[in-house]
DNA sequence: GTCTGGCACTCTGTGTTCCCGAGTGCCAAG
DNA sequence: CTTGGCACTCGGGAACACAGAGTGCCAGAC
């Protein structure tokens, strides 16, 4: 259907388009990227790609462009993912090994990717659902008020003040933080439920008030905190494209429900996910492409991270930084 | 020098401005503002305060535009803050009270911000260097890890892993946290140094090299914190506005830093500040103002929050929003 | 002395027209 | 199947004119 030479025609389409920003010509590209065929053939390949949706011309007379079609054919066989240079890895892995804590990671993460693709960088924080419980902390703030902390294995600290209903003594919640401890050390967050479940029918009748009351907002962390937090970067890099709507480029990037669902579902391992205009599932977002890949310690996927441009980016690069990207930040996790 | 006339021709320049985003003539603003008086006095007058500079005209034969010294005194002496609706206040208050950790109090409060005023909204966390110690927590992770968890009365929660010079058994470490606790709780963050340092001379031999490894990272945990967090939403408000150089304040939104600066120092209480156009401290901002207030439970200001949007901003309206916002966010924080 | 109406002047922004050039599609010949 | 030639199309920029809004200034009225 598409042979060689025709294919060859859609990348040098794309290619060109993307660093020049402008319609590509018959002429030029002939030109530029010795085919060994006239601009007259090269006009026939276009206009056989253009009936079968891979480019469009703006208006009569233009060069061509490439659709979402083409970027996908593109992105699917004609491209190969390009390695960072050695600097760059480098400079990745001194940023992040500088790291203090989960929050400096993710936000340093986030930072570097921007800078990295001159793209909107956006990452998600390590969800809780995979981790594990590694210390629950009870901390006494007043008469009927204490602090419930909350660390996994992921580094994360959640915290919620609880309202007691009655007044507790030191060491009545001294021995339920041991209780605890020894109940769901280790425990995965996703059995939690369960783990708590059985725990209430064996403590003593007397504790049970206050343990209910602490354990409902221990679940309700997990589970409320199901939004899972996601930040942006790079914003600034959008300025100056007109090709995308920026109002709504900024608007969906501070929807987090919509950055979840751009980032999309965890894929099959490590492999990176690329939504290419009006495949993303935002309408604001058509004209935009996200590339995206999960990120974790060992073979788990903890979280999601990604970049977001125009359509028109330089896809083997910007893929290439994404995973790059990705890789370190699953490094850095798990040595932490 | 100015007569009471020329100052209401001032503020009608300004609101008509404002609210127009056209310069504004003699004869619209004859009419429009009853001011009992020709198109051509009006005329005179404004020729009087272009040149004393508080207005000023785009090219020949165009009408008048505030100048930032227009501003100025428009907001120093011609306007008064207006204060929110009823239903705003309601809202503002419900939007808040549903926040269930500090982090969750920030957000809201700078997306409601950004809402409330169609602007940029920017919210401080609030400063740890005024709050006191509530609780320190030593968690161990592995063998020679453990993780350090800071508690301040303001509901802030600081963590850090820190890696041992040694293997060290469970139940020195539980010592050590009692000791740490007894010595620091209540303590303000400010004299937290003088009080490690007088505890290190006090433990035993044996346990100094751990507790030194310990006390450093707590030390760094708050001065290195120094770089105090902040945070905007809001961003796609400035879109389609085309007065302000839009790349270079994204950018800036993403300077830490220039963010600090901008929302500038505690100023005297509760008072607002406001910096219009060319008195802000960063050259990409010129052509957008702050208005910025600080907050806190009580009287002593934790941190500060403003937004940020065109010089050509409604002045009154925008200062009752932070106002308002920051006395609600001060109330919530003092009751949590 | 201050305000007012009148008048000439000066701009910007918009719409029109025109033309150039890049790029195409098609066709006939190699 | 490829190629050169050719007529055609359309967008974008330059030149131009024009209407409208707004000004500055002046002479007369209150």
């Amino acid at each position: 259907m598409l042979d060689e030479r025709k294919l060859a025609v859609l990348r040098a389409v794309v290619e060109d388009y993307v660093s020049t920003n402008e319609p590509v010509g018959s002429k030029a590209l002939a030109e530029r990227h010795n085919l060994g065929v006239s601009p007259a053939t090269v006009r026939n390949d276009m206009a056989v790609l253009e009936e079968q949706g891979y480019i469009t011309q703006p208006h009569t007379s233009a060069g061509r462009v490439p659709t979402d079609k083409g970027y996908r054919l593109f992105v699917d066989r004609l491209s190969q993912i390009k390695p960072l240079s050695g600097a760059e890895r480098r400079a990745i892995e001194t940023f992040l090994a500088g790291a203090v804590d989960l929050d400096d990671v993710v936000t340093r993460t986030v930072r570097l990717l921007a800078q990295l693709t001159r793209q909107v960088a956006v990452v998600q924080y390590p969800s809780l659902i995979r981790s594990a419980v590694r210390h629950v902390e009870l901390v006494p703030l007043a008469e009927r008020r204490i602090m419930l902390v909350l660390i996994t294995n992921t580094g994360r600290v959640e915290q919620r003040v609880v309202e007691l209903p009655d007044v507790v003594e030191e060491d009545r919640i001294a021995h339920l933080r041991a209780v605890l401890n020894v109940c769901l050390d280790g425990c995965r967050l996703s059995r939690v439920p369960e783990t708590v479940a059985d725990l209430q029918e064996r403590l003593p009748e007397e504790d049970r008030p206050v343990a209910n009351t602490i354990l409902s907002v221990l679940l309700e962390t997990l589970v409320d905190r199901h939004d899972e937090k996601i930040i942006f970067a790079g914003a600034a890099n959008l300025a100056g494209d007109f090709s995308v709507g920026l109002r709504e480029v900024l608007e969906a990037l501070e929807e987090q429900v919509v950055l979840m669902r751009l980032l999309g579902e965890a894929s099959d391992s490590a492999a990176l996910t690329v939504r290419i205009g009006s495949e993303n599932p935002y309408s604001g977002l058509h004209g935009t492409s996200i590339v995206a890949a999960g990120y974790g310690s060992g073979d788990n996927e903890l979280a999601r991270l990604g970049v977001l441009g125009p359509t028109r980016m330089d896809y083997p690069v910007t893929m290439g930084a994404v995973r790059a990207v990705a890789r370190y930040v699953g490094q850095i996790l798990a040595g932490s």
